[in-house]
DNA sequence: TTTGGCTGCCC
DNA sequence: ATTCTGC
DNA sequence: GCAGAATGGGCAGCCAAA
């Protein structure tokens, strides 16, 4: 297929904001698509050159991306850096200055899909000195030979950033409809297989082939989300009458394999972190019953001396290590936290209830205490022991509760009713907007990320940044109304970030306060957003290091850690 | 040899 | 991770 | 309510620059 036809494609899904429209547009060019092209397809319309389980990676991002525009269109960093602030799409930028590059140059070979598809796959492939220069390179020969349209969308698959409002939802719908199959059909096989090349094959050669696709041990599959809520009323009003209560511990997601003697351990993105955790190998094989097994667990980091329960900051060293892997399994060991278990002896549990799964677990799992255990729970349908349990898993330090159905069936990778996350709401910061970052995307002429400071005597130190609870359109504070406010205040623009005098005060929601090596004040907020400005406070009523850092020492902790 | 920019992925 | 928005 | 697209801090590893 010629890269230009599957670009008329990316454009016409760009134009509508229509799911059924996107869904017909994708569906005719499925229909259209031979068997042999049909996986890459898949992938390049995802914005991707590998399926969501695979683990290669391109190593190459939006500063990579920028040296291979500049050496295809001839334009200088400082040009494109400048481009890139105006139009907030590298895809676009590239586009524009291929525009006046062709005028020059016109004569080039026709890209195809698969020229583009194998080059951008060669990018994981490169190690060693020289790697850049020569990932750079693969990007701008594609680039030179590219349409500026071409350019456009290479430039957005190899940043992993398709923005043409395609994701798996459409695809779903699209194979359902370009091969006349039900939407559930492809849904179940997707779930089983998470590939949706795969599925596509399997869809093309008829309803039958994809419901005898079953599930694939060892292959990672997406786990199941909880909705969150803020008040327990809200959680009471979507719940069934009996609940599982179980408290929720701060540390990572890990789905474990078993078939025969092979274990592995898969992150929630489906990394493979088996390596990362070998320790618990044996512990599985010794407190777990069965041949082969999925389950859904979090891994807790525990001070080996106290066994106390650590904050997900210290176990986050554990998660990416490839050197003394073992040193630190020792200093950071972890316990295994079971909640749920998909599938077990052949038999996929998909379909089965909570209660039955949890049941199974009971069976099949020998509890030890800091080595493998079953989630703490409780199931009632009084209202008064959910409040209770809450109120105790709070005061025990735990990051939150999650609330299930009794009833729910597991449904993987979606956020669904049957689960419901509930966590503390923290008291927020009043903190001053010190500088900020232009938007990309939809967001791509406003600031739409901005510095925050907490005062220091007449002095602001920089205590992070915030991008999220700022509204696009609609009532409340909106980017366009604070980049207008703040414009006149920018004092200094290096690429596309910018330092602002203080001005204007925003009252500020987060998760938790943390010790920060990047910013000025030593602290840093998880996951924060915008709640509301503050304009009717000046700069001196600026929330002040002393405040956030009584904050710090007051908050949750399930452990001291010594450091 | 050390430092720092960049990327990808945990939350 | 959280949040907003169009369907 | 779902799906998609914006955005947060911090970590390890890799490579290039200092």
């Amino acid at each position: 297929m010629d890269y230009s036809k599957l670009c008329e494609t990316y454009l016409g899904l760009e134009e509508t904001t229509k799911r059924l429209e996107k869904t017909e547009i994708l569906s005719k060019l499925l229909k259209n698509t031979s068997v042999e092209e049909l996986k890459e397809i898949i992938y390049l319309i995802k914005g991707r050159v590998f399926p969501d389980w695979d683990e290669r990676k391109l190593g190459m991002s939006s500063k990579l991306i920028l040296k291979s525009i500049s050496n295809a269109s001839g334009a200088s960093k400082e040009k494109i850096e400048r481009l890139w602030k105006k139009i907030g799409d590298l895809g676009k930028v590239a586009e524009e200055l291929m525009k006046d590059k062709k005028q020059r140059t016109l004569h080039n070979k026709k890209l195809t899909a698969k020229k583009v598809f194998d080059n951008i796959k060669k990018l994981p492939e490169l190690t060693g000195e020289g790697t850049v220069s020569r990932k750079v390179n693969l990007i701008a020969e594609l680039l030179s030979n590219a349409t500026p349209v071409e350019a456009r969308f290479i430039v957005r698959t190899v940043l992993e950033e398709l923005r043409v409002g395609v994701a798996s939802g459409v695809i779903r719908d699209s194979i359902a409809k370009a091969f006349n199959i039900e939407v559930k059909d492809v849904e179940r096989a997707f779930e089983l297989l998470n590939d949706y090349g795969e599925v596509a094959e399997k869809a093309k050669s008829g309803k039958r082939s994809l419901r005898s696709v079953s599930i694939n041990v060892g292959k990672p599959i997406k786990v199941m989300l909880p909705i969150r809520v803020n008040l327990i009323e809200d959680a009471f009003k979507a719940l069934g009458k009996t609940v599982q209560c179980e408290i929720k511990l701060d540390g990572f997601r890990v789905q474990i394999h078993k078939k025969g003697e092979d274990i592995s351990l898969f992150t929630r993105r489906l990394e493979n972190v088996t390596n990362q955790f070998k320790e618990i190998l044996p512990i599985l094989k010794k407190n777990v019953k069965g041949d082969s097994y999925i389950l859904d667990t979090e891994l807790i980091g525990f001070n080996p001396k106290t066994k106390k329960y650590l904050p997900f900051q210290s176990i986050s060293h554990r998660i990416r290590r490839k050197y003394d892997i073992e040193k630190m399994a020792k200093s950071l060991p972890v316990e295994i936290n079971i909640f749920d278990v998909m599938y077990y002896n052949g038999k996929n549990l998909f379909d089965k209830t909570l209660k039955e799964r949890r049941k199974i677990l009971e069976k099949i799992v020998n509890e030890e205490r800091r080595k493998i255990v079953l989630t703490e729970k409780l199931i009632t349908d009084n209202k008064k022991s959910i409040e209770k349990f809450y109120k105790e898993s709070l005061n025990e330090g735990y990051e939150g509760v999650i609330f299930k159905k009794i009833d729910s069936e597991y449904k993987p990778g979606r956020y669904v009713k049957g689960w419901i996350k509930l966590k503390p709401i923290m008291e927020t910061l009043d903190l001053v907007i010190i500088g900020g970052v232009w938007g990309e995307g939809k967001r791509a002429t406003w600031l739409s990320s901005f510095a925050l400071g907490c005062r220091k005597g007449n002095k602001f130190l920089e205590i992070g940044k915030i991008g999220t609870g700022i509204k696009e359109k609609s009532e409340g504070v909106t980017f366009k109304q604070l980049t207008k406010e703040l414009k006149p205040y920018i004092e200094e623009t290096k690429g596309r970030t910018v330092k602002i005098k203080p001005k204007l005060i925003i009252e500020i929601a987060y998760e938790e306060i943390q010790k920060s090596p990047t910013y000025s004040s030593g602290y840093a907020l998880r996951f924060p957003r915008l709640l509301r400005l503050r304009d009717d406070l000046s700069i001196k009523d600026c929330d002040d290091i002393e405040r956030v850092r009584k904050f710090y020492l007051a908050q949750r902790k399930i452990s001291e850690e010594k450091k």
